[in-house]
DNA sequence: CGTTATCTTGACCGTCGTCAAACAGGGTGG
DNA sequence: CCACCCTGTTTGACGACGGTCAAGATAACG
């Protein structure tokens, strides 16, 4: 699987992986109108509340979405590498349930609705690919709240990591040895449920113990097996070798 | 919105709720070629690694899906109720990654997977109303994330109870008043992220606080808004009011 | 009427939250 | 170059929410 050229390869490049695309099929992905734009981290893309007006791309950076409870504590409820496709969740709702921010710089490909409604219905391969790409982020959600819900801190911790760098893997955009995690340890916090106090408590402890390797955010895995042991990951719901049936 | 007849009758209520369907699509849809089965209680319809082989629709009784941690814990991520379609996760991927069981006893209609497949991709609005379902599905996921992340034992489960009786009275099963509740507290326990028997102390508390009726597991709602409000519950992300755009 | 599942209660404990302060780094302006 | 932020990280003391363990009470059911 080779990267296809321009601003939208990446996201050409993860729709391929779930389902199969014929070159005609890249190529209509490839040619879709879309408008580049570049914002500062912590820019809403799409407010809670409001009518989602826009179909957006992630070029580069990286962006999550979150929810907000009555009195204000944040739970961040999914993360987003260069690929993914941020709006296809509220893209056929009338109204968004949740924002959608970025984490850092990025760089967005604004596609047209229409556009992109218009290829998803002359185009049977594409629209399956999409609907597969919103099952997996569902699944994603699921081990994300037994994550939450019935691990202890250091196994949630283990396993955001774990995750993170598997997906980033798979879309060839770092390797298991480590990365640049995005986010600060507040935010961390609201990913996992969990305090920043508490996730630097675990950070360290998991440092001590050998498990993660730090420098300022680079996250490095001297022993990948063992981490991904105790956070108990096992990528199968990620659903990367998705065969079409 | 009537309802239509025989046993698809309320998977037709639920799909018009997220789509308009036009006579025709509602006849489509009741003449699908369906198996009616009956199932105990706590068995099996999807078992996690196993591929997808049918596509069931729960006509009565009530369903979850749920997830393992290595050790053995468990955690519900969703509830069923009769209308659902319970396959649509699992039908476009390769290998489940989470169980389905029963809660009760249930039927079922199993539907053949190629019927199912054909329809969607024939009748533009079924397929429409059906990628409306599994989007209101993720929406709910990411709730149920909010709601064990960033909401304690009190308000978790004042919410789940909410969300319940708000779900079974869209769907014209009971109304606001109250309902059997068809799980006992340690699947409660899974499903909020905490044990039973801190379940059981919740209950009472909002029982002693005149906040829920219990007798046996009918559960009643003498202050339905004070509830609404500790739960901190606000039903958009179920997106009743679904408009097609 | 006995057997089983479920609910209920109490005593105790531990993980994680809270609060508060110190510390490090990186940019900016004097 | 240094003083000064400002944001983020690190640490410690203390407390509480919810977990654990174990026993007893109810209820459902053959």
């Amino acid at each position: 699987m080779s990267l296809a050229p321009g601003p939208l390869g990446l996201m050409v490049r993860k729709l391929e992986r779930h389902g199969a695309l014929s070159a005609g099929d890249r190529g209509a992905l490839l040619a879709l109108p879309h408008m580049l734009r570049t914002v500062n981290p912590i820019s809403y893309l799409v407010r809670e509340g409001d009518p989602p007006t826009q179909c957006a791309v992630l070029i580069s950076g990286y962006a999550f979405r979150q929810k907000l409870t009555g009195d204000g504590s944040r739970q961040i409820v999914s993360l987003h590498i260069p690929g993914d496709l941020l709006d296809l969740q509220n893209l056929y709702l009338d109204i968004a349930d949740h924002s959608v921010q970025t984490l850092t710089f990025a760089e967005l490909a604004i596609i047209p609705r229409k556009a992109m409604h218009d290829l998803c219905g002359v185009n049977a391969a594409i629209a399956r690919a999409m609907l597969v790409s919103i099952l997996i982020e569902a699944a994603m959600l699921r081990e994300w709240l037994l994550n939450i819900g019935r691990r202890d801190a250091r196994a949630r911790l283990a396993h955001l990591l774990c995750e993170f760098a598997t997906r980033l893997d798979a879309q060839g955009i770092s390797n298991r040895n480590g990365y640049e995690l995005p986010m600060n340890q507040e935010q961390l916090g609201d990913a996992l449920g969990l305090t920043p106090v508490h996730i630097n408590r675990t950070l360290r402890a998991l440092e001590k113990d050998g498990l993660v390797k730090r420098q300022g955010r680079h996250i490095g895995f001297p022993r990948w097996e063992a981490l991904r042991e105790i956070a108990d990951f096992s990528s199968r719901y990620l659903h990367l070798d998705q065969q079409t049936r």
